[in-house]
DNA sequence: GATTGTGCCCTTTTT
DNA sequence: GGGCACAATC
């Protein structure tokens, strides 16, 4: 964990100011710089002023920073007094790491690094009371968000499908990332009738509604934290002036995914001072859909004249093959800096191209190409990653890898924090150390079972709007209110409440894990669980268990001084949820066992890199993605995307993609992505496909690169010859089943003779079920099946 | 009020 | 294929 909050009662005024013991070392300074190539040393060594570094793929640009903040702390300047902000925990917590080995634990601690999220709620919890938070204030998360929505959609009697949650939170976001309050939104003549076109002109009094029922509940969103800090520099003078002091050097790393908030933010802290150094790169900006701004990197250049400029153009992380393609596939984008990125790491191997009839196939040959590979050369597992565009795809890996026994790492997905039986558990933390937290309120409440009905909780919502109070306010006043609540319920709510205050009387004084163990064998919530003794439900309270470890953990855990003054004691549970609530699943390593193959989107896999990168699913309307074909920022948004998985790779790219793939439960027919078709075809190893036969039931794996080739499969390169395969394909299909027929008996290459018990679909999505001996019930697509028919 | 059954939407991507 | 909201039934 890298930004860890503290308690708010620590005053940042109580300043542990320290002396500047560490002198300039001249051979350890010398040393660092050596390490360095010109433009990264010019970068490193440019301290004062605004600095922006211009960084292609793998040039450096982590690099760059840590060499940055070792520099600073060596030619003097105080830790404390260093603020870096990255995107992700991942991020930050590696930078922190590769200082602390560079300029030692003790010095490199104390440096502010985190995300913008958690920096930001770290301010906000020392200084929201200006806006009239409590320094307790909940983070609701994504799901806390759309839930509230659509608690508001109700309450307004507005149609659940005109406003679908996702799609009003969506806006909302995009409106608070550009400092829109509810009041600019209703009165923005433009916006307003682009809802009223779109046929939801009340997403602004949803907005309206929205942001007045996360203040009552004393809660932030995701957005908040960057919105009320702007707000808070911006009317609080003397507050702006205490963090542009403290902050005498800002760093920003992935500066081309800032929106227009942390924009501001950026601006106003660095006003001072002007010791701001940017990283970033306008290929690699895939976060416009959250409000990221590209135009931020001109806007530096303008609201700083004098700035000094770096570019970091050679490549140390790939292979000369994966440069190149990854230079041809970006140059086909209208918007972006010219850039030459180069490599002197030599050629490489050519890249290779899987093609698999259906998803399940194209797990089959990655999964098979890996164990090849770490067969053939004795690489680990951590070697390998695989990179998708949805993280849907992960299923049909991860059972591919299961077969092989190979280890992998999910990261993203259905997180550890967003399963149901931890949110419900993290629900009553929240509401201990938060009364007015209203989405945990209302998720326990009445679970475990406690005989409050819905009824009753409609009834106390209602009477909480009417009366522009909490809940929890509601729920403590029953007895003096006419309610419409019968007695035994009232006497129901009034137990439960009187519980929470229990807990919360503990919280100063047990630790976090004793007072989270009380908590969780208090309210019967095991015991509920126990009731199922299904797989599920054991793994539920397996999952319980864990979350109660990590609470244990980090109780015993040294505590991270990154915050002046703070006084060491246990650590207690508020300071855990506080950290939670910004965390997603990739930042729980396991450090004991980390030999395994990473599954993750390519979201996520910014900033990091493997020798052996797989990018799959490659077929046009899953990546690029459907909705972003009708508008050319969002296909060149997706494929900066491309551009960033393949640059992931340091040695060898493999690509995937399958003719055919369950979405929804459906079986759908897919084309090669365009961005296949993009790389010179002369950097590609001719496409191999498995045929049909079955690599991973024999327990014989392939050699690594060395897949059955069937003879009867046109094998060609997509990218040369895609049309005219498709072709031969269609009038295979015209000419053999065109006539198929329910009960007819056909033959399959693979599974042999087989009866058909249904055909469905027409033209190129025509498909039967087919009863094989043997293999059971298959879907098979006719395009591909090659069904012969036998009899009729 | 709780439990079980049924239809409906879903899939971008993250803090 | 699956999770979740709503409806029907005890």
């Amino acid at each position: 964990m890298v930004c860890t909050y503290h308690m708010p009662s620590v005053a940042l005024t109580r300043v542990r100011r320290k002396a500047l013991t560490l002198l300039p070392n001249q051979d350890f300074v010398t040393e660092l710089l050596n390490q360095l190539n010109e433009p990264q040393r010019q970068a490193v060594t440019h301290t004062e002023g605004p600095v922006m570094i211009i960084a292609g793929a793998g040039a450096g640009k982590t690099r760059a920073l840590t060499y940055r903040i070792a520099h600073l702390i060596n030619k003097g300047a105080d830790p404390f007094q260093i603020l870096a902000l990255t995107f992700t925990n991942k991020a930050a917590r590696e930078m922190k790491e590769r200082v602390m080995e560079l300029i030692g634990h003790a010095e490199g601690r104390n440096v502010w690094m985190g995300t913008f999220h958690a920096v930001f709620a770290k301010i906000l919890r020392i200084e929201g009371h200006h806006l009239g938070y409590p320094s307790n204030f909940t983070i609701y998360d994504t799901d806390d968000g759309k839930r509230l929505v659509k608690n508001i959609v109700n309450d307004l009697n507005l149609d659940a499908k005109t406003y679908p949650a996702s799609f009003v939170l969506h806006r909302i976001s995009s409106a608070k990332s550009n400092l829109f309050t509810p009041e600019d939104y209703l009165n923005n003549s433009e916006v307003r009738s682009n809802d009223q076109v779109a046929g939801k002109p009340m997403i602004g009094e949803i907005f309206k509604s929205y942001n007045a029922r996360l203040k009552r509940a004393d809660a932030m969103d995701f957005d908040d934290l960057l919105f009320n800090t702007n707000l808070l520099f911006r009317d609080f003078p003397e507050v702006l002036y205490k963090y542009q002091h403290k902050f005498n050097f800002i760093l920003v790393d992935e500066y081309q995914d800032t929106n227009h908030a942390q924009y501001l933010i950026l601006k106003k802290l660095a006003a001072l001072h002007e010791n701001i150094c940017v990283v970033g790169d306008d290929a690699q900006s895939i976060y416009a859909f959250r409000g990221a701004n590209i135009q931020n990197i001109l806007n530096f250049k303008h609201d700083y004249p004098d700035h000094q400029l770096y570019r970091l153009e050679q490549n140390y992380r790939s292979t000369n093959v994966i440069v190149q393609a990854s230079n041809k596939v970006i140059a086909n984008n209208k918007d972006q800096i010219k850039k030459t990125i180069w490599t002197d790491k030599g050629e490489g191997e050519l890249i290779s191209l899987l093609r698999a009839t259906s998803d399940n196939e194209e797990a089959t040959l990655v999964v098979n190409s890996i164990f090849g590979y770490k067969m053939a050369k004795q690489l680990p597992n951590k070697h390998f990653v695989i990179l998708y565009r949805t993280n849907a795809q992960s299923r049909t890996f991860e059972e591919a890898l299961r077969k092989q026994n190979i280890a992998y790492r999910i990261y993203g997905g259905l997180s550890f924090y967003s399963r149901k039986e931890v949110k419900d558990i993290l629900a009553y933390f929240r509401l201990v150390i938060n009364h007015n937290d209203e989405e945990a309120f209302n998720r326990i409440i009445n679970y475990p079972a406690r005989g409050i009905g819905k009824t009753s909780i409609e009834k106390m919502i209602v009477l909480a709007n009417d009366m522009n109070t909490s809940l929890w306010e509601i729920a403590n006043t029953l007895g003096s209110l006419n309610s419409g609540l019968n007695r035994p319920t009232i006497a129901r709510v009034e137990e439960f409440t009187t519980m929470i205050r229990s807990f919360a009387a503990q919280l100063a004084t047990k630790d976090a894990y004793e007072l989270a163990k009380h908590i969780t064998s208090s309210v019967g919530l095991i015991k509920t669980l126990k009731e199922d003794d299904s797989p599920e439900g054991i793994s539920r309270i397996e999952n319980i268990e864990e979350l109660l470890n990590a609470i244990k953990d980090f109780t015993e855990k040294e505590v991270d001084q990154d915050v002046e003054g703070i006084v060491a004691g246990p650590r207690q549970l508020n300071e855990f949820m506080s950290e939670v609530s910004l965390l997603t699943d990739a930042d729980n390593d396991d450090p004991e066992n980390t030999d395994y193959v990473s599954l993750m989107t390519i979201h996520a896999a910014k900033g990091l890199e493997f020798p052996y990168v797989y990018v799959v699913g490659l077929e046009e309307n899953l990546f690029p993605s459907i909705q972003s074909l009708s508008a050319r920022s969002d296909l060149e948004e997706e494929r900066r995307l491309f551009y960033v998985a393949i640059t992931r790779a340091e040695e060898k790219l493999t690509l995937s993609y399958a003719e055919s793939r369950y979405r929804w439960g459906n079986l759908t027919m897919c084309e090669p992505s365009r961005f296949v078709e993009e790389i010179d075809p002369a950097l590609i190893e001719k496409p191999r496909r498995a045929g049909f036969s079955s690599p991973a039931k024999s327990g014989q794996p392939h050699q690594a690169g060395n897949f059955v080739k069937l003879p009867s499969t046109p094998v060609t390169s997509p990218v040369q010859a895609s049309p005219e395969d498709k072709l031969q394909l269609d009038n295979f299909e015209a000419s053999d089943t065109v006539g198929l027929q329910n009960g007819m008996v056909v033959l399959h290459q693979k599974f042999g003779k087989g009866k058909v018990i249904s055909v469905e679909g027409t033209g190129p999505n025509k498909k039967a079920t087919v009863f094989f001996n043997g293999y059971g019930q298959k879907q098979l697509l006719l395009k591909f099946a090659r069904l012969q028919i036998l009899d009729e």
